[in-house]
Formats: C-alpha cells, sequence, structure tokens
DNA sequence: CGGTAAATTGACTGCTCTCAATTTACGTGG
DNA sequence: CCACGTAAATTGAGAGCAGTCAATTTACCG
C-alpha cells in the first residue's frame, strides 16, 4: 500500500495500488455504479488509484494518456487557456465527478489541464476499459451521459453566474457554489487563492483581495479554527438580487 | 405537406409533416446518423418536421414535453434567468446540434428556453423513441454524447472567450466563433441584435451598440448587398491577441 | 532566520453602466 | 402610398466600478 512505484503517468502522484472496484465504498457515487457484479469479473485493463498533493497535475490540455480519472476526494480545477495567453478556470470537480472523458471519442486530446486544488484521492480508469463495458453493460452510457450532462449544467451556471455582473456579485455567487457543492456537512469551504477566484470570475487579484477582505471584516466570511470559512448564506444571497 | 395542424405543442410552428429519417438528406450530420436502415422498421413514436418562424419559441425553461430537437437548419438560442432575473444566453445551436437532451434523464426538465434566432428547420424527436433505440443500437449513445460533448466544448469556449477581457474582445471572438460556425461558405453572417449579442457577452445594448458601430466604420465589419456581414478576419483576430 | 511568493493596500486611469434624448426601422391601419 | 405608433438602435454626458502599476506587508518554505 501507498508504495511509490516508476510509472510513466501520474508522477508526482502517489499510487494507492489497484483499485477493487466491486468493493469500492463510494462506488454509488461513482462512474461504475449501476453496474451488475459480473461486470467485474472480467480481465479488465487496470484501474489505478492515486493520491495527488495539493497542486499536482492530473493531465495536461493537448495530452492523451488513455485515460479517465473518477475523483474520490478533494477538488480538481480545469483550466484553459485564453487567446492572449492568460489562464481560466472553466470547472470545479469535486467527488463522483470524472474528469477526460473528452477522449472516448477516438483520436481527441485533453480539452483542459486538470490540477489539484487540495489533496486528492482518484481513479485513473483506461478508455479502453470503459470501451470494453460500454459493449457489455449499457448502463456504463448512461453514467457518462448523466456526467457530461452535469458537467454541462454547472458549465451553464458558471456562465449565468459568474460571468455577468459586478465582481462582488459573482464572487457572491462563487462563494454560495463552494458551500453547495463541498462534502463538508457543516458546509465550511476552504477558501482557493486570490489568483483562482481570478481565473474564474474573470477579475484581476487585487479587485478579488479588495472584495474577500471586505467580506471578511463585514462577517459574511468568518474564519474558523480549522482554518476553513464559514458563510453567511443571507447575506451572500441578499447580495445577488440586488440592482445592478 | 406544410399543412397547419392542430397540436398542444410547437403552437407557432409550421408542421411540414412525419419525417422520413431513414431518407434524410442530411442524416449524416443528426442524431440518427450511423443507425443502420433496420433501426427504422421499427413502429417508432413519430418524429415531427417543423418550421419555426424567426423569434418563435421551441420550449421553455422548467417544462417537460418529452421530446428532444435536432436542429436542421438555422439557429436557435438558449436562454436562462440569472438570480437578479435578467435574462443570458448560454449557447447558440446550429445544423447538426441538439437541444433538450437533459429530458434523457428520467423527471428533468428543460435547463434552458429554446427561442428562434432565424427561421429554423427542425425534428422532433420523442424521449420514448431515444430511449426504444439505444436498447437496440448502442452507436445511439455514442451520437448523444458527442453532441453533449460539443455543447460542453462550445460551452467551455463561451467562458474562456466570452466571459473575460473588455467587450470589443469579447464581441471580436463572437463574430469570429459565427463565422466558424455559419454553414454559409462564404462565411457571411447574420447579425444579431444588440441586446441579444448583449446578452451573450454580458454587456449593455448600449455599450454593444458602440463597439459595433465603431466595427462597421472601420470596415471589420462590412455590410453585403444582401444584408449578410463580412467579417475581416485578420482584423478581428488581430484584436484578441492585445494586452489588457 | 532569510528568501521568495502571495496577499494587501493606495493612487490613478480607463472602461462600462446608467439615464436620457434623439434617430431610425418597421408593421399597422387609413 | 402615406401617416402613424411602437420598438429598437444610436449617441451623449456623467458616475462608478475595475484594471494597472507600485509599494508594503504577510505568509510560507527551506
Amino acid at each position: 500500500m501507498a508504495t511509490p512505484l516508476k510509472r510513466s503517468y501520474c508522477t508526482d502522484a502517489t499510487w494507492l495500488g489497484r483499485s477493487d472496484c466491486r468493493h469500492c465504498s463510494i462506488r454509488h457515487l461513482m462512474l461504475f455504479s449501476g453496474l451488475p457484479e459480473s461486470a467485474f469479473e472480467d480481465h479488465l485493463a487496470p484501474v489505478d488509484h492515486f493520491i495527488f498533493p495539493a497542486g499536482s497535475t492530473l493531465f495536461r490540455e493537448g495530452d492523451n494518456d488513455a485515460a479517465v480519472f473518477s475523483i474520490r476526494r478533494g477538488i480538481t480545477k480545469l483550466l484553459s487557456l485564453t487567446s492572449d495567453g492568460t489562464q481560466r478556470i472553466v470547472r470545479l470537480l469535486g467527488p463522483g465527478m470524472s474528469a477526460g472523458l473528452e477522449l472516448l471519442d477516438p483520436g481527441e486530446r485533453y480539452r483542459h489541464s486538470a490540477v489539484a486544488v487540495s489533496e486528492i484521492d482518484a481513479c485513473r480508469i483506461p478508455v479502453a476499459t470503459i470501451e470494453k463495458l460500454e459493449r457489455d453493460f449499457p448502463e456504463i452510457c448512461h453514467q457518462v451521459r448523466q456526467r457530461l450532462q452535469m458537467q454541462l449544467d454547472r458549465a451553464d451556471e458558471w456562465i449565468v453566474e459568474l460571468g455577468t455582473g459586478p465582481a462582488r456579485k459573482r464572487i457572491a455567487h462563487l462563494m454560495l457554489m463552494m458551500m453547495e457543492y463541498t462534502s463538508d456537512t457543516n458546509r465550511e469551504i476552504t477558501l482557493l487563492s486570490g489568483t483562482d477566484i481570478g481565473a474564474i470570475i474573470g477579475a484581476s487579484p487585487e479587485t478579488v483581495s479588495r472584495i474577500m477582505a471586505d467580506m471578511k471584516r463585514n462577517g459574511i466570511l468568518q474564519k474558523n479554527s480549522n482554518g476553513l470559512y464559514k458563510g453567511n448564506t443571507p447575506a451572500l444571497e441578499s447580495m445577488l438580487e440586488e440592482a445592478g
């Protein structure tokens, strides 16, 4: 267990061994939910289980590692380059979400770079495994479709709520989104860096810093003893409805 | 042919009759491409063919008409309401794209309203038809997945290129996108209304008007005799790389 | 303890929003 | 065919928000 190994991929990550998908404790959340037990009896291409430290890269835009990642714990950001060279974050993926599904179309490459925001626990599923399962178990098609649809819904929300209006509103919305999507039962969140928030809402780090400082002063965001932050939901929501 | 009919759906549209998907002249573009001839021998739920006038509504956010639309000709906009009540356009769909695929998940409703930007030629495919085909022809799963992936790619481009930077750059990018996605061989485009462009890039109609007027004066956009516009690609592209 | 990177804060400039007035476009009805 | 009414587009002026540049403080890692 937890033995580092020579590999040509995921070099920054710690290998936790081959995944035993059949007995995965959170399979109900994952890409392979809904598959019958018999699906795992075949000699499938290996599914590996990794821990990625914060800041490490799962895959890079333009590559093709012939694998999809299924996030078990932690949060990944998907980065895209704009035409003027700056980077923008187009999505945050948490537990149960899949990254790199675009490789299911033959000849395609990763559309984004995936970088761990926090420490991440993820399974690396070879595309060949998914293709083989698709032949015998149509259920996997639905799982893939549902995950794409979820990402499309998130992308649309990103466009609508984080792409317009004054920066204060967009940050308020981002805070509410992170509180909603966290797996933490107290809805406490780890704050992203100012640069990351800027790359999400399309604002400069300085503007983000000013607004975040203001929210902390006004008690809209309160730092907890464990370093997590608790957001004042009513105050945040009231900011969204204001005119302007 | 072209006979108006009493229907509970698509009331603004002209019914062109039942679609004969097997002999569809552009089937290679559509959701049913790749299906064998035998797929159409069954007693499928009916696929109808409509013409929607510009400005008419294909479906409304929150409804469930148990049908997906496959666009044959023209352009639809997908509208979403923001938290402060204004509307935002999250996507433009042209020939070959499908609208309403979210209904393939049981119990779901349309996530957007779909409104015709130009006159539209579209087929209305009952969800039951797709579900039936999925059982026998796994190829349809791939077609659905590819269309979702295309929409996700478009949404990401929307976020990255239309969500950041000065309004002039975003409009330049929108013009290039419309030139790229038009089916017109001369790459000439129909200009959207100022309000629509504003709802796409997140700017006021006044700002859009000023920038568009400027582009027309500088010859970056030239009006043609047929009312279409031709864009100066190099000039538009050079605007994207400028700093700021 | 030192060095680098990130965050914070200030001052100033420039872009975009809002409000308002005017012009243009377009469909209707005489 | 013209006159009219409504809606959209255009243009101007002023205020506010956000970007940039720069200086300082803080945080973090070795």
